[in-house]
DNA sequence: CTCCTCTGGGTACGTTGTACGCAGTGGGGT
DNA sequence: ACCCCACTGCGTACAACGTACCCAGAGGAG
């Protein structure tokens, strides 16, 4: 096994030996059914090689390590729904469905908003996706540096604010509570701040924090017209 | 050991038996020190308990568990640098300022921006945090909700540009290869990448992108600043 | 037919979080 | 003054982890 080389020039090999009977897709197809269903910190090597059938060690016939696994995981979602053939002509709106398709992917796997942090990952899914987004906003007049900067606000606000949505319902799982434990250990403290009198503006968004869901979408959709209303204004203005 | 109850409640305990040898406070900086210096993987009980000189499980007579120390230490961070003690009046530098004092603390710990996702903290420095945000676009004739929106949309914005920020050397940092032996492996597939002609304007971000450190810092405060605008605008337009 | 490479996978090692138990310590009640 | 026992620090133990190493068997290449 050559260690040298990225993931994704590492060719599905076989010519001598036996017929594979896994493939790392199959694998990685297995650790994103895990991961949606039982949540990121479940896949384990042992735990992805039981969802295939295979031997632990097995798997390391296809993939290099678990972190390699965790890139094609991703990378193989960035292609669930690939980018249109072209982009539109209107920057702004295809900006904005480029973030509403990324928050629907990070709803669909949760573990992606939290995952993708830190560690680049490169694969041609992520690739293709990047490419088009800077289309999106070529031929504007702006330098590469500025395109790249436009993209890169915008995808992070999204990360960002899918996280923040996240948060709470993923520490949920963490912990293994129900919700009526959840709320017994963390009650006391929650009325405690309400009544303490130190945080008022805290303590209204908690007392009114009644209007969750269909809530959020036009937050993040206000959130990004601000975001994009402030770029189409910097064109505006010159550049 | 009482296991009920938030961590920010549980008391600093001490009535009838020897004095504690250990502090909470003492424990908690000692692990920062050491997500500092070898990032937050390097965070183990027994390399905390090491670097205090305590044996491993000593720790937990003064944290319920790894995760409740990783809490600690979010809230602690927090509270390096507090809020002012009230709003300047002037809504969108007092906002910008938060922004720029976040990524300030995250690219202190660089492990913060990758650690307080998906786990939602709600120290006592935290929520000081969260109620001066709030202060700042209040008595703007907004609801508490879009107030909340747009402090939640600022932090997003912050977190996840800095994770961007960070994620290339971050990684660099996991993998635990010297830049000469990343670059070995690694170019084969980024000079596949520029030269298979199939991603022309990211190939032109890696051949452009020389120009690394003074210019995030001017495309933070550009896309914050487009951020801004927009939700100036939003006011100005009403409401 | 015989290699020799490649297969699946069992065993094993080091590290992790933490449950449990135990000896020692020192303030509170008598 | 005494003793009790709540509390201390911490050693041992266990299950689960990532993965290095090894081996038996399979099957194209010569």
């Amino acid at each position: 096994m050559e260690k040298t080389g990225s993931v994704w020039m590492r060719p599905e090999r076989h010519s001598r030996g036996p017929d594979p009977a896994y493939s790392r897709e199959q694998i990685t197809v297995a650790a994103i059914r895990i991961a949606d269903a039982e949540g990121l910190e479940a896949i384990s090597m042992r735990r992805v090689a039981r969802e295939v059938s295979a031997g632990a060690m097995s798997l390391y016939r296809y993939i290099g390590s678990k972190d390699e696994l965790i890139e094609l995981m991703v990378d193989m979602v960035q292609g669930e729904e690939p980018p249109p053939q072209a982009p539109s002509g209107d920057w702004r709106a295809d900006l904005e469905q480029i973030a509403e398709r990324q928050r629907d992917a990070m709803h669909r796997h949760p573990w992606l908003a939290t995952v993708n942090v830190g560690r680049p990952t490169f694969g041609p899914n992520t690739l293709r996706g990047l490419e088009y987004a800077l289309r999106c906003v070529d031929g504007l007049g702006l330098s590469i540096d500025r395109m790249l900067a436009i993209v890169l606000s915008v995808s992070s606000f999204a990360r960002g604010f899918v996280q923040s949505e996240l948060a709470e319902e993923e520490a949920r799982r963490r912990t293994n509570l129900t919700e009526e434990q959840w709320r017994l250990t963390q009650a006391p403290y929650i009325r405690q701040i309400l009544e303490s009198g130190e945080f008022p503006l805290v303590a209204k968004v908690i007392r009114d924090a009644e209007l969750p869901h269909m809530e959020l979408d036009r937050q993040f959709r206000t959130g990004l017209a601000h975001l994009l209303d402030g770029i189409s204004a910097q064109l505006d203005r010159g550049r």
